[in-house]
RNA sequence: GCCCGGGUGGCGGAAUGGCAGACGCUGAGGACUUAAAAUCCUCCGGGGAUUUUUCCUCAUGUGGGUUCGACUCCCACCCCGGGCACCA
């Protein structure tokens, strides 16, 4: 750490630019003026901007510093505006670091947890972010977390949370259960990289996320311009809905085995079907093979192919295999006898484990059918272009929209999607299959087998069975003093004064459920809690909300483009159904910011790449911190921490700390009266215009188009011009000083506020500067009385000149044509064309 | 394979059809200083001509196209990053 007065970053000479202390005074005045606290109000007009809650773990460096230095500006820029903002921070408490932290430590999660959360805390409140620090929240405590309980009993009542025995994803260094939301890379933890997830058969708890499939889908609409569209896109993705049908296929002459059912969105080319394939591990597999002629054959490959079909990473690059199972099923449409394949690319996991292949019409089915000589029908013919013949083709006709069907029966004629109409219909009259949309979208899977998180509220009786605990009895805490191996069962199982109970119903013993809710559900609805955070009666007041939501501007990075964001927007849908709010979608817009990275990659501690946040602000101060982030790339893009760059930055503020110290006395000294442009000086107008310009791009940056490095740079340019001008005691009257130094200053307010703040008080204001609106922008005094026009001729750069600003055409064409790098260019030719862009550019164009 | 982003000096990046490289970093030179730091000034894409002033020319991943004019719009391709990945 550098010394102060000795180098570079601690450079504060006496009587300059001293962050620490100008940081640590603005933040005090802050908090006594209670300056970033608000309140519901339904006569103001309200911006509710939000960054993602963070999970305190380890130390905060720059990469979460820059999420809320964006979100800082905006709640800055907005509060200057006039709105009433609701700009909240808490703690995402629970999970499972803590609890490994406490095993390895031996220490309690709670104390881990807050000793990061204080640790985060010192360092955000050290960088001045202007949160209402009384809507603090940590999901961790029984005051927030009765209210997750709650919310399940609400779900339980609805049948949107149930208990199934399913196969769930396990991931061993975890010894928990995951969701398929963290599930990545195909089949690895999401925590754990390298570690990959088993499949275990448990019981667990659901919530019924697929009965807002459609809503989920249809409201992203909603979305649209609000949210950035890869994000939409991979919600779209996520939920996976494919309208089609089910059909029913009788399996012939096995005793006792079948139908088959299979899905598909093609029911038009049903006549078309070669064959129907199983998913190696669908049940029917195996037993059709009992007594099949082709049994001996086909039974090792059936289990080689069980065991390979595991794999799901091999899935894309492995070969598509298959072979006969020696059965046949019916067609129901025309009864045609159809061979029983099982193959390697069917997924037991999705629709019914069972497909028709229909070669001519789909591509991946017709290599599998060309691969084993099983027989191609065209049963769509394209409207236009040439006939299809089942021989030549070689790539699949899969158009639905422009066709129509042939070799197809009582449908002959009818375009694809008539007849998926109609015969959707006429298997549903006959019984043998019906329309139904399947999506890829599961319940999600909320049971976790960890002490940190929250219990769910719910015990078992051998009377009654299972009971859910009454509201009244809320919070159920977890036990103080937990068993923590990381090993086992659970350690709420193993936490006998815990699992011990009484049935609320009967007062017979019983025994708690011991699983704890995945932590999303803490971070599915927090931003509601924020509006009203203490209620003790409910989780918040829906006036409240009402006045706040929707959440106008959300910040986080795209890591939680699905998990996160799509649990929080059906926990809203859920809410909206049990009455509390009227709104469907939580968040009107979202913004996804870049990561900082060293080295190329992300900021993690495992890497030891991370720039604490704690000793940037000990070694430049936060306002150069935070300029920096804000300066060094656009916020959605990733940011290369510079350790050289940031000098620039703290140069920077200097140079304006020292401006303005300069002027500051004669400034204070003028006495009310604003600058005009009528008696100015040449020198005057120009300062006058230079600021009046940059307020009105800085204006459009900050507001409409974000792009708050671009926003940096014009101030920047801002300060050399006036530096330019100086000594500005020469043709310069204080109060043109005034309004200038002025309007730099405000401009920074946003991004650097302490110092802001220290150079508003230094030009004479008594009150503090969060008392004062965004500036006007004065388009008299940012008018231009000459340009300087390009003058091109064919389309090249020859000359530029200066001309008064409105000039007509003809006087622009004229002095072009005097000046001699344009003539000697033109040479005498003929002007077929000339292009004149007012006070833009001129274009000659020769013959 | 499909779907999104992105590709501009030594580096981070400006420029949303109108002067490519704003602003910052790095580097070079100079001023101030006993010296250093800080500060201030000048230069800084390539090639060429002219030599002390400029001028020409090439240049925004590659190749085409639209346009008076393209980093910007269109088509094709290459590369990098991300998402999805036999979805029936």
């Amino acid at each position: 750490m550098a010394e102060q007065g000795t180098t570079g970053a601690g450079g504060a000479t006496a009587g300059g630019y001293d962050p620490q202390k100008i940081e640590a005074k603005w933040q005090r005045r802050w908090a006594e003026a209670r300056v970033f606290e608000s309140e519901a109000d339904p006569s103001k007009p309200k911006y509710y901007v939000l960054e993602m809650l963070p999970y305190p773990s380890g130390t905060m460096h720059m990469g979460h510093m820059r999420n809320y230095a964006i979100g800082d500006v905006v709640a800055r820029v907005k509060r200057m505006r006039g709105f009433n903002v609701l700009h909240p921070m808490g703690w995402d408490a629970f999970g499972l670091p803590a609890e490994n932290a406490a095993i390895k430590n031996k220490t309690h999660p709670r104390i881990w947890t807050n000793n990061n959360i204080t640790q985060f805390e010192k360092v955000l409140r050290r960088f001045g972010f202007s949160y209402d620090w009384r809507r603090e929240i940590s999901t961790c405590e029984p005051e927030y977390y009765r209210w997750n309980q709650w919310f399940f009993l609400r779900m339980l009542e609805r049948r949107l949370a149930y208990r199934k025995k399913s196969l769930v994803n396990w991931c061993p260094k975890c010894c928990t259960v995951l969701a398929n939301e963290q599930v990545v890379n195909g089949g690895y933890c999401w925590r754990h990289e390298d570690t990959r997830v088993e499949m275990r058969e448990i019981e667990q708890w659901f919530l019924k996320t697929t009965a807002y499939a459609d809503q989920l889908l249809d409201d992203l609409k909603q979305l649209e311009g609000g949210w950035p569209e890869r994000v939409t896109l991979m919600q779209k993705n996520w939920i996976g809905k494919s309208p089609g049908a089910k059909v029913k296929f009788a399996v012939a002459g096995a005793a006792g085995a079948g139908p088959v059912e299979i899905f598909t969105t093609r029911i038009d080319t049903i006549y078309g079907a070669s064959a129907i394939i199983l998913a190696p591990t669908h049940p029917l597999a195996t037993k059709l093979l009992e007594g099949s002629p082709t049994r001996s054959e086909a039974a090792p490959k059936l289990a080689k192919m069980r065991q390979t079909s595991v794999k799901t990473e091999d899935l894309a690059t492995m070969e598509k295999e298959g072979f006969f199972t020696g059965r046949y099923a019916l067609n129901p449409f025309n009864e045609e006898k159809i061979p029983i394949w099982v193959g390697n690319f069917v997924l037991m996991e999705y629709g019914t484990g069972a497909i028709m292949a229909v070669p001519a019409h789909d591509q991946r089915d017709l290599e599998f059918c060309r691969k084993y000589n099983l027989p191609v029908r065209v049963v769509v013919q394209p409207l236009e272009g040439e006939e299809l013949s089942a021989e030549k083709l070689g790539t699949a006709f899969d158009e639905h929209t422009e066709g129509k069907l042939v070799n197809s029966g009582p449908f002959n004629g009818l375009s694809p999607e008539e007849a998926i109409a109609k015969m959707t219909v006429l298997a549903e009259q006959k019984g043998f299959g019906r329309g139904e949309t399947i999506y890829r979208l599961r319940d999600w899977g909320i049971s976790r087998q960890r002490y940190w998180g929250t219990p769910i509220p719910v015990v078992y009786c051998a009377k009654d069975g299972m009971v859910a605990v009454p509201d009244k009895d809320l919070p159920v805490l977890l036990p103080p003093n937990p068993k923590l191996t990381g090993e086992g069962e659970s350690p709420l199982a193993s936490t006998p004064e815990f699992v011990n109970t009484t049935c609320p119903k009967c007062g017979g013993p019983a025994r708690r459920e011991t699983d704890t809710m995945d932590t999303f559900v803490d971070s599915s609805w927090y931003f509601y809690r924020y509006c009203d955070p203490h209620n003790d009666k409910a989780p918040y007041d829906s006036e409240k909300v009402g006045y706040w939501f929707p959440i106008d501007q959300y910040i986080g990075g795209i890591t939680h483009a699905i998990l996160h964001l799509l649990y929080s927007r059906f926990w809203c849908k859920v809410m909206r159904d049990l009455g509390l709010i009227k709104h469907s979608e939580p968040v009107a817009r979202l913004f996804t910011q870049g990561m900082v990275q060293k080295g190329g990659v992300a900021m993690s501690k495992s890497l030891g790449n991370v720039v604490g946040a704690e000793e940037m602000a000990q070694k430049y101060g936060a306002d150069t911190g935070r300029l920096y982030t804000l300066f060094a790339a656009p916020p959605e893009k990733d940011l290369e921490w510079s350790e050289e760059s940031i000098e620039g930055s703290w140069r920077f503020l200097n140079r304006v700390y020292r401006l303005i110290k300069r002027h500051a006395g004669s400034v204070r000294a003028v006495k009310g009266g604003k600058a005009d442009a009528v008696s100015a000086s040449d020198k005057e107008k120009t300062l006058l215009r230079k600021a009046h310009q940059t307020l009105r791009r800085v204006t459009s940056d900050f507001e409409t188009r974000w792009h708050f490095n671009s926003a940096i740079a014009l101030v920047m340019k801002l300060t050399n011009d006036i530096y330019e001008q100086e000594p500005l005691e020469q043709g310069v009257r204080p109060e043109v000083r005034k309004e200038v130094l002025e309007l730099l200053t405000l401009m920074l307010a946003p991004m650097t506020p302490h110092l802001a703040e220290e150079l508003w008080e230094m030009l004479g204001h008594g009150e503090g500067l969060w008392k004062v609106s965004w500036p006007a922008f004065n388009q008299e005094l940012a008018r231009e009385e000459q340009v300087e026009i390009p003058v091109q001729v064919n389309g090249r750069l020859r000359a530029r000149m200066k001309v008064a600003v409105g000039s007509a055409e003809a006087d622009v064409v004229r002095l072009a044509l005097e000046l001699p790098a344009v003539a000697q260019h033109v040479n005498g030719k003929r002007i077929v064309k000339q292009i004149y862009v007012p006070d833009k550019l001129l274009n000659l164009v020769l013959g």
